[in-house]
RNA sequence: CGGGGCGUAGCGCAGCCCGGUAGCGCACCGGACUGGGGGUCCGGUGGUCGCAGGUUCAAAUCCUGUCGCCCCGACCA
């Protein structure tokens, strides 16, 4: 490709409405441009790397028998509807067509794809089937953020699994694992296999692949002791052994004191030994009050396993009434609503709210001075235990770039796929669904890689594997042999970019930096008085200069080191 | 959906408080010089000041409404 006549629009500054690295980045070397809130274009720079990570997902999901189709974005609300999911999902696009039929777009498949098995899928010989797509998602988000991180349409790689019954579904569910391994290795990220929950949808095992990267939205908490590691939203932890104060139960006087760091600094003690009273609200369970100790937060996404239900904050007009004191006050002696505690609590003498303003309390034993029941609710804190091994653990926040999950019947059996086993009886298809996100491992790279000057690519997914820079075109020596050398590496089958463009060499150079491409081969002055040629490396910045026949081999050597 | 911020040329911003000819840098076009890390000089092009109402002799500026975008939180099969 010549720069000088693409559209490669690369900015000189920072754009304004970029936040994340790699969102910034992207811009900037004129990957992707922004329509609206969560859309985008991708121009031919990011276009080519999706292509790269693309192919890469092909080979290794045709290499354990991937079968690649093609479905609709555009689904009839029917097949939704059959499987539950049509009411309750306000990330849905709607729409009515002109004859009055309900529709959605696409934003996951397993319904066309229980569809699809309920007509094609008739005998156990039938199975295994490993079918996957690359293909547009559509999802309407809250919001939408980080670049391409998290859109509202989105390609994605998705594929879904039919088996006759689990121990089938874990061999297919193994074979993803170690495709996925293979591929993100091959994109050159560096990642974690991580538990993830199994949400509401009642799917019996979920791991995610997780890029550490600070513009992640995903914490996930590991043991590089026993190599336990999971989301956070599911991650358990024992937090070290605390010292209780003895006494018997006393108020005292906590005035203007609102929040545990002003309590537990008012009483001059430890946070640890205070107790955080959170009033939720259960849509069909009613107020319910939630525990855990002062110096660890509520993770909602426990909550909602502990409760069976989604809970809402209750709104502070509402506590007063429920509880008999403003927030900063409340706690769970005499409390008329259900409480649950996080387990942390059990067995511990805490400071709680008094439920009179102004008041805390002194020598409370959960379950013991009030009823309660015990569950998982807090997020793991950096240097807690692994409940595996003792050993510390870590927290890091990471962005999720595949999932993989066992789904179970639950789709197949609302839309009818079914199958004749050896004995002629009929059995539900047992299904499991893989994502990866392409845009979203481009982003991953750029985090992990780039450095002050730009993007650095692994060689494996870059749009091009060699830049060459002609830094005087007018120089007639120099423009004929970057030619030369452009078809030649072509002829090698090495994708091969070529800045032509009439420039100053220092707005060249700067550019090659930005865009981040592996190797960059320059033509100047070198060329012209003595035949040879910089061949420089992105990532360590090493140079060398080299005769004319020397080029490729080179430039071969320099990818091969990433 | 809750909180915060921003909409003025392709990009980055000033002007708004205190109403009176719409500006700066970069980019872009023409010319001259220059040519190994975002050059110099000269001359240009480009704007319904997000949109709609209102106040006023006069609105980028004040008032009301509305749309869009960003960030934090919530949500996320």
């Amino acid at each position: 490709m010549h720069l000088s006549t693409s559209l490669v629009p690369t900015l000189r500054e920072e754009p304004a409405e970029a936040e994340a690295l790699s969102h910034r980045l992207m811009l900037r070397a004129g990957l992707v441009r922004q329509l609206a809130a969560g859309v985008f274009v991708w121009l031919p720079m990011g276009q080519r790397v999706l292509d790269k990570v693309a192919a890469i997902i092909r080979e290794e999901m045709n290499a354990i028998g991937g079968q690649e189709i093609t479905m609709p974005v555009i689904h009839p609300a029917e097949i939704w509807k059959q499987s539950g999911r049509w009411d309750g999902i306000p990330e849905m696009f709607k729409l009515v067509d002109r004859h009055g039929r309900e529709m959605c777009l696409g934003m996951t498949h397993e319904e066309v794809v229980a569809w699809l098995a309920a007509r094609e899928i008739k005998s156990y010989r039938d199975l295994p089937q490993i079918w996957y797509q690359i293909q547009t998602k559509e999802r309407d988000e809250a919001r939408p953020r980080s670049g391409v991180l998290r859109t509202r349409e989105f390609v994605m790689k998705d594929s879904y699994t039919l088996d006759p019954d689990d121990a089938a579904l874990d061999r297919s569910y193994g074979a993803h694992e170690r495709a996925y391994r293979r591929i993100f290795e091959r994109c050159g990220l560096v990642f974690h296999v991580v538990q993830s929950d199994t949400g509401m949808m009642g799917g019996h095992s979920a791991h995610e692949f997780m890029a550490p990267s600070a513009a992640g939205e995903d914490e996930i908490a590991m043991c590089a002791s026993c190599g336990y590691a999971a989301n956070v939203e599911l991650a358990r932890s024992v937090p070290p052994a605390l010292e209780f104060p003895q006494g018997a139960r006393e108020d005292v006087a906590t005035p203007n004191a609102r929040t545990i760091a002003q309590v537990a600094a008012l009483l001059g003690i430890d946070p640890r030994l205070t107790v955080k009273s959170l009033l939720y609200v259960a849509p069909r369970g009613g107020p319910i009050l939630v525990l855990v100790r002062g110096d660890h937060n509520l993770h909602e996404r426990k909550l909602l396993r502990a409760v069976g239900e989604e809970c809402r904050p209750a709104h502070p007009d509402e506590v007063p009434a429920l509880l008999g004191a403003p927030v900063g006050s409340v706690g769970p002696l005499g409390a008329r609503v259900p409480i649950v505690a996080d387990e942390t609590l059990r067995g511990g003498t805490y400071v709680v709210g008094a439920n009179r303003e102004g008041f805390h309390v002194r020598g409370v034993k959960p379950d013991v001075d009030f009823p309660c029941r015990f569950a998982d609710l807090h997020a793991v804190l950096p240097g807690e235990a692994c409940t595996v091994c003792g050993q510390a653990l870590t927290v890091e926040r990471v962005i999720e770039i595949g999932n993989i999950f066992k789904l179970g019947t639950k789709f197949s059996e609302a839309l009818g796929a079914r199958y004749l086993d050896e004995t002629g009886q009929e059995r539900p298809i047992v299904m499991g669904s893989y994502g990866i996100g392409p845009a979203r491992i481009a982003a991953a790279a750029i985090e992990q890689r780039a450095d002050a000057d730009g993007i650095v690519w692994p060689p494996s997914i870059a749009p091009f594997a060699v830049h060459i820079v002609v830094v005087n075109v007018r120089d007639e020596a120099q423009a004929k042999a970057g030619e030369a050398l452009y078809a030649e590496c072509r002829e090698h089958g090495l994708d091969v970019l070529i800045d032509d463009r009439n420039e100053r060499p220092g707005v060249k150079f700067k550019d090659a930096d930005l865009l981040g491409i592996p190797v960059r081969v320059t033509l100047g002055n070198a060329w012209v008085k003595s035949g040879l040629v910089e061949v420089r490396s992105r990532r360590t910045r090493e140079e060398r200069r080299v005769p004319r026949d020397e080029i490729i081999a080179t430039v071969r050597e320099l990818l091969e080191a990433g």
